[in-house]
DNA sequence: TTCACCATGTAAGTTGTTACATGATTCC
DNA sequence: GGAATCATGTAACAACTTACATGGTGAA
């Protein structure tokens, strides 16, 4: 059920059609949670049946329409309910290091591709991650502005700092992640030939 | 297909039941990568259907029947394959970091028991990681030492070396996830009144 | 004889991926 | 007029979860 935590969020901070939500999710917030079109639409469907939130049909020139989904009085509860629910951590399936225990299997150059790829990976991570908490640091990013425009004075402070808490865990996880594959790199130097 | 690398890893190691490799799994194997028995036995079938395992059929007393699977050449290839292979890392969807970025809605208490959950459930995957280095340096690893066995006396200091660096790795990130977890317990107290 | 463990599955449902499909609008 | 972008979906498949279902073996 967590895309539809990830959607109420979204919509939360500002009604939204799925088209957005979508390029929300291939963007900066795609980096915390991602999903393709094909499955937003019919979630979207799916939790407005359920009533947690509500379309708003706009037309768009004579024939086209969109749907601008708002959060319901009942899906803020829901919202409410899943910020209070523990979350259940499900079992690790890490490709990466399952690869990585067996590396002594493969010729040196597999080796380097193999730790260099997962630090090119992670390094573009973190450059996402460090991007955006230093657009929050300039208040420059548009979703964290608008939910700061309905938020009261006294409490802005601790929504900007729990944002650029959860992107910094993001951005250090990347970092754990480079610099255990450079330690590889150097491993993979000691058996070289 | 990265079940079907798993249990052609396992089994690389040493011939098995499906039975067995469900019980690695559910143990120290499957901090690495986890998997119920309804997806390990059908897949072990598809697995034999394409060659790439072979069964031997034992019989338990009179009537069970047990079946001990081991690699073939193609499962071999197959294997090799995959380590030649780029990992496809897929899109993050980290629920806790979601969840993180928007402790600002609810209450001291509920952010207390998000952090503390969060640093009891890396809290213990790190212990059995450094309970699985330990194994690994006292050379107690019951999996490693099979592999041992058949690997000449050159290469022995590879295999341990790339097994220890693999769950260095997720010891570090189980630790970077409690120390993010902590400064969010201090960024808790800080707005809690 | 009962309990822990060995052993193998099916079934239904959810979630996620990839590919396909369509058409409108806006700006150059 | 053409390209980029807006906008909404369906279909088929792959992966994963949860629950159910069955029965044998071995040791106390």
């Amino acid at each position: 059920m967590s895309l539809r935590s990830a959607l109420l969020v979204l919509l939360r901070i500002a009604p939204m059609s799925g088209y957005e939500l979508q390029k929300l999710f291939s963007q900066s917030v795609g980096y915390v949670w991602h999903a393709p079109d094909s499955q937003i639409y019919p979630e979207l469907r799916k939790m407005a049946e359920k009533g947690l939130i509500e379309a708003e049909e706009q037309t768009r020139g004579n024939v086209a329409t969109r749907r601008v989904y708002h959060v319901t009085d009942s899906g803020e509860e829901s919202f409410a309910e899943w910020m209070h629910t523990p979350l259940k951590y499900q079992r690790t399936r890490d490709a990466a290091h399952l690869k990585a225990a067996y590396l002594e299997s493969v010729d040196h150059e597999s080796r380097l591709a193999f730790l260099n790829d997962h630090i090119a990976h992670w390094a573009s991570e973190l450059q996402c991650w460090e991007d955006e908490i230093a657009k929050i640091d300039a208040l420059t990013t548009p979703m964290l502005n608008r939910r700061l425009e309905v938020t009261d004075d006294e409490d802005r402070e601790k929504t900007i700092a729990f944002k650029r808490f959860a992107y910094e865990g993001l951005a250090e996880r990347a970092r754990t992640e480079i610099s255990w594959a450079k330690r590889g790199l150097e491993l993979a130097d000691r058996f070289a030939r």
